[in-house]
DNA sequence: CGTCATTATAACAGCTTTGGTATAGACATG
DNA sequence: CATGTCTATACCAAAGCTGTTATAATGACG
């Protein structure tokens, strides 16, 4: 049971918590892993592909995507650098002293 | 002994070589690593510390600002926002399909 | 030369990410 | 209901990143 999610639920957050740099971290992971998740969903979905499809157009099988769609965990450079040379596709991650982003670019 | 050192010294990269997935992969993680190399120096150069007070800063020992000095490994997400948070600077990672690049914004 | 500050390296442990196989769950369709 | 497809989860192994301590190398300065 993660820090965060003992002392609050779903999206709710205060300002008070990022002062915890126990809970920002945790919270840049997760924030990293689940706006992957969606971009991997977004593209699979745009192009009618199975998980399956997908994988292997990756090098890789099924339940890696569905890992990745969950946003477990936090992607690596080299998972990033993999997806935009596999898939043709620019990414960008921006990292500011409060706040880390990534979006397809 | 990587397969790039085997192949080839230096600098020297031929086209060819980035066909070779592993060649490609292997390129991207040093080159990550060494662009956060040349930012760390350089942040630690321009303000007038030493190893030492700058891990001090980050939370952590001498010995691991001499790693990412040295370009050895590439850096995760959380060690990069990790640095944008306590140095109070922005970084940017650009991934497009063939080439990763990170650069101070 | 001796000492001190600074940086580099070696060796090891711990955690995270990644990958695989196997399998369960969900759901449509015949 | 039976079957097939798609997705999710559990479990384990391998690899990489991070952190530590200890120690070596380097260089400036008395």
């Amino acid at each position: 049971m993660s820090k965060l999610s003992e002392s609050k639920t779903g999206d709710q957050l205060l300002a008070e918590d990022l002062k915890d740099p126990e809970i920002a971290a945790e919270l840049a992971r997760t924030a990293v892993a689940n706006q992957l998740a969606i971009l991997v969903i977004q593209y699979r979905v745009e192009h009618g592909l199975t998980q399956t499809a997908l994988a292997r157009q990756l090098g890789m099988r099924q339940p890696a995507i569905a890992r990745l769609e969950a946003g477990d965990h936090e992607p690596s450079v080299a998972m990033l650098a993999r997806l935009a040379n596999k898939l043709g596709i620019s990414l960008r991650l921006d990292l500011t002293p409060d706040s880390v982003a990534l979006v397809s670019a």
